[in-house]
DNA sequence: GAGTGGTCTAGACCACAAG
DNA sequence: TTGTGGTCTAGACCACTCT
């Protein structure tokens, strides 16, 4: 009915999880909330129970909620110590999370070049630029460029000093729940303003990754730009030839 | 019965899905194989055909098989296209998967060190030292070692040239296939070995990565360098917050 | 003790693939 | 036409959390 692009219907219980996701990015149902139970989402939804079951199984693999035994199903808050795993890949040489901290800190606000007006979404007319410089062990690490949209930010150019760990901060000033990142990396020397900026040589070789990150509705809301002196730290990542993810069905492999 | 380590008897379907990975890893089900359909499996393990769906949806998601409606189960096979796509993250700046071609290629066996003594599974007495150098449109790309345990490749030093796409190999050749790798990159700056065989200045800058690369039983059977030239090209990697994998318990959220 | 999610069962009906 | 996996239902019983 309220589309004519599906010849066969959707499954009920990924109708269920869609308009349970909606409910999460409204915010009808904010941060930390506590879902209805199974039997009542059923009987909401017009399914029954398993079905319900399935999507919220579904919703847990994707991050969305947290389902705890006796207690319920919890929409997810991001919490600084997840927001550092799922997202900072640096790791000492035991695999341990290297954590920085905030050396220096600059914030402004400018019109968005045409790159920026295309990749962000919705597109921005301004953009907030963040510039920082992270420290470990008392030497400089990291030299960070984070950019995003003025208007989903607003006010943020105000909050300085910002938290060392921004998405906690994105979800409860703004509402913005990062949920995901693409990272390109390459191998790039210091010029003389990361050299400068990270106590290093000019030509000294640093890990270059940029960063598209994207929110519940899978937007890009921010642009980030880092640069990595990669002495001890690694930047860590694990492969794996597992479907897993959102859907587990966009693989069709071969068997024969 | 089989061990006391458990107070809590396993779940059924948990108990259900090792049978079937053993069968796999001991390939009584080898690569290819189709699985008796979900009533035969219920009525041989003792438990109800929605318990075998339960298990078999887990095996599609740790990639181990793949279900296709109307034929059947299948255990899967690594074919050139998808261990390059899971396991091979360098991308043009379209996104587009970048293909190297091999250039030149040594093999040769030495004595175990004691780092790939510790770190291979089982200790390995002696290790196949295989080293490339690969090209993409016509410029040196990648300089690659990779190291296996020889007893586990017996042989391998033999069947020069080596296949471009080693995942496969291994598959058909010795029964080993690669599920998951753990990859730690770093910045380098070029030596002169790397620069005269990738064709570059000494100094420039190099994407060094360290893989650690995993078969059906979890056991480390390759440890590899690489070390790329990321001129246009990119490491691209994806970060989720997603529980998703093997197993969708390990994390237990905070939820207010 | 009351309420929640976790496991398990049993069976109905459908869509898709292959002979 | 037959057999497969995909969806959906309904209900039983258990373990855990909190009051």
């Amino acid at each position: 009915m309220a589309g004519r692009d599906q010849l066969v219907a959707e499954p009920l219980y990924k109708r269920a999880e869609q308009a349970m996701v909606a409910r999460i990015v409204e915010h009808t149902w904010p941060p930390g909330h506590r879902l209805p139970n199974e039997f009542e989402l059923a009987e909401e939804f017009g399914v029954s129970q398993g079905t319900v079951r399935k999507a919220l199984i579904a919703l847990e693999g994707r991050g969305l909620v947290a389902r705890s035994p006796g207690r319920g199903t919890f929409v997810v808050r991001t919490t600084p110590q997840e927001a550092l795993y799922a997202f900072f890949r640096l790791r000492d040489a035991g695999g341990a999370l290297v954590v920085p901290e905030p050396l220096s800190e600059t914030v402004r606000v400018r019109r968005a070049n045409a790159e920026e007006r295309k990749r962000l979404q919705p597109p921005a007319r301004d953009v907030i630029v963040l510039e920082r410089v992270r420290q470990h062990a008392g030497v400089p690490l990291a030299q960070e460029t984070m950019r995003f949209s003025a208007a989903l930010c607003k006010g943020m150019e105000d909050d300085l000093p910002l938290p060392n760990s921004l998405y906690p901060y994105l979800q409860d000033r703004f509402g913005i729940a990062i949920m995901s990142a693409r990272e390109r990396l390459a191998a790039v020397l210091a010029d003389e303003a990361s050299a400068a900026a990270l106590g290093v040589a000019v030509g000294a070789p640093l890990l270059e990754v940029h960063r598209e990150a994207r929110d519940l509705a899978d937007r890009v809301v921010e642009l980030r730009t880092s640069r990595y002196v990669t002495g001890d730290a690694r930047y860590e990542v694990d492969l794996t030839r597992s479907t897993s993810r959102t859907d587990p069905a966009p693989s069709r492999l071969q068997h024969l």
